[in-house]
Parts: structure tokens; sequence; C-alpha cells
DNA sequence: GTCTATACCACGATAGAC
DNA sequence: GTCTATCGTGGTATAGAC
């Protein structure tokens, strides 16, 4: 995984990806079919967990949209700031995947996304958010929680919770 | 430059590359003294014209924050949704690049960044904004315009500057 | 500057012994 | 399930004619 995320799928090969854990390149394909059955592993992984992390938060915070947000945003960082390497390669990678595996990810991501759009449609409806339009507003918003993949690192100036609960902050302030 | 975008540094060998532009793999090498080079210099114009663009914006506006945040953003958001491609190699294939390459690319980014970061820490001093912590601010808000650069096509729901209005009216209500 | 031809190497993947 | 050995392909890059 950290090789896929450093090189590049394509910059990985086999024989190092192999040699990572130990084993000859050979003795990869007792274990998958082929090299881009683990990306997709991996992927799909990723894009489960984070569905499933978003779906609990969802539950159990409260009817409140503002709450809700609140609680989908946390879950949307804390994913992307606890699994940086993985979310990296789910976000870069899926080029390499085949076209019908691609797709099955993005079904998945498309659910996610869903979750969120639902959240700020009902929001508007409430009153409680007043986006001009609920797609730019969750596309700006998850936008925001992807990027923390790229920058945060354990001990550096803030924590997984201080920087979920900041971007949750501004997910409520870009909604009012 | 599309080969790059579509299928990663790695996944684009020099004689597609070269195909592309109809002539043999041999050819290329008559322009670069390898294929890093041209990625090199494919990043490195993307980040240069970026952080042009930046500067400018900023020159046109006047001397409130607030004006100039919305100037960045709406720049920020044009060049994303403008070049959608460019952005996306700039974005993900940095990884490809030699170090001392991906250090003279990182300089211009940080310098870019520096932008944000100054307009956003005197819209504090001056109280225009109120966000408790400057960088993460600005890096909530420039995400927010990078990924538009994988979603955004014309002849969409939305045109580059409905876009660009949109996002630079979200950065401004999250530095509320 | 482009071409053909090619060097040299690494790639993903398989065969078959253990 | 792992190994060694190997297949066939395609990778970056160079040489030298035009």
């Amino acid at each position: 995984m950290i090789g896929f995320c450093e090189r590049g799928y394509h910059g990985l090969s086999t024989r190092d990806l192999a040699s990572a854990t130990g084993v000859r390149a050979s003795s990869v394909y007792a274990h998958v079919d082929a090299k881009e059955d683990l990306l997709y592993q991996l992927v799909t992984m990723g894009h489960e967990e984070h569905n499933e992390l978003l779906r609990k938060a969802l539950i159990a915070s409260g009817p409140d949209p503002r709450e809700q947000m609140r609680a989908l945003v946390r879950a949307h960082v804390v994913m992307h700031a606890t699994y940086p390497l993985l979310a990296r390669v789910c976000n870069k990678e899926l080029h390499a995947l085949t076209p019908a595996n691609a797709e099955r990810v993005m079904r998945v991501r498309l659910d996610s996304e869903q979750m969120f759009l639902d959240v700020v449609k009902r929001g508007i409806e409430t009153g409680s958010f007043h986006s001009p339009d609920a797609w730019l507003a969750v596309a700006a918003i998850a936008a925001m929680g992807l990027r923390v993949a790229e920058w945060f690192e354990p001990g550096g100036p803030w924590s997984v919770d201080e920087v979920a609960d900041s971007y949750s902050e501004f997910a409520l302030k870009l909604l009012l």
C-alpha cells in the first residue's frame, strides 16, 4: 500500500511489492489473480470502511441536520487523517482499475456522497442551512476532508480531533 | 498530458506519448533528456501559471482582505476548472519527479500558499476574519478549489464563473 | 528532427518442484 | 504457499542513416 501511494500503481512492481512482505513475486499470485486485484481489494476496503464510518456517524447523531453534518465531517476527516496512505491510494489510483472494478468502487463513493447530500438538502428545507446549491456545497466540504490525507501527520501541530473539529465548524459555516 | 492524467506517469509509455503527437518514441529524445523532464516541465508550467494568476488577482484587487480572498479563490478555481488535466497531473504525479525537481515545484507551491496565508492573517488582524487557525483555514479553502479539477466539465450544470463565485462565497463564510 | 533498428532491462504472470 | 526458472512483452533510451 505504501508503495502504491509513494510511486503510483504502475510505479510499484510485483517484485517490490512481494519483497516488501518478504516473499518472491510469484508467491503473490497464490493470493491474488492479478496485480490489479490487489489494488481493487485495497481501494474497496478503503471505500467501504469510509462508507461505514459515515453511516455509523449519521446513525449515532440526532435528527438535527447541523449535528448530522458535524458527525459526517468528523468521520470523514478522522478517516483521512488516520489512514492517509489508504486514502491517497483510493483517490489517486482509480485510473488503474478495470472499468468494471472502478464502477463498483464508484457506487460506494456515490452512496457516501448521497449521505452528505441528504443532510444538506434536509438542512436547507428546515432552514438550518442556506446554501444556494447543495451539490456544490457537498463537493467543497468533501474536498476539504479528502485533502487532509495529503498533509496530516501524527505529532504535527494538530491532533486528529482538532482537525476534525475545525473542519466540522468550517463545514457548518460554509452552509450558513 | 492527457496520458499522464489518465494513466499516471508510469502508466504512460514513451511510445504512447510519442504516438499521441504523431512521432516515434525516439524522436521525443530530441526535445527532452528523459521522460521525467517532460513531467517536470509540465508540472512546472502548471504551478508557475497558477502562481502568476494568483499574484495578478491579488494585485488587481483592493486592500480589503475579503476582496483579496475572493479574488484569490476565484483565480484558484478558474485555473482548476479551465485546465483540469494539467491540474490533476500537478497534484497526483509529483511522486515521479526527482527530489531536486520536486523541491523546485514545492517552492512555487509554498509561495502560492503564502499568498493565501498572508491575506487570512491580515484579515484576522483587521477583524474581517475570525478563523481560529489561519493555516487550517487556508488548507481547507485551497482543497475545495483543487478538487474542482476532478469533477468540473464545460457544458455541465455550472459555468466556470458560477463555481468560482460560489467557492469564493464558501471561503468567506468559512472565515467568518 | 525524424526515422529504423536495437540494446538492455524490468515488467506481469506462469510452470512445476518441493 | 513458497520457491527457482522462465516466458513473452513492453519499458526507457541510444546509434546512426537520412
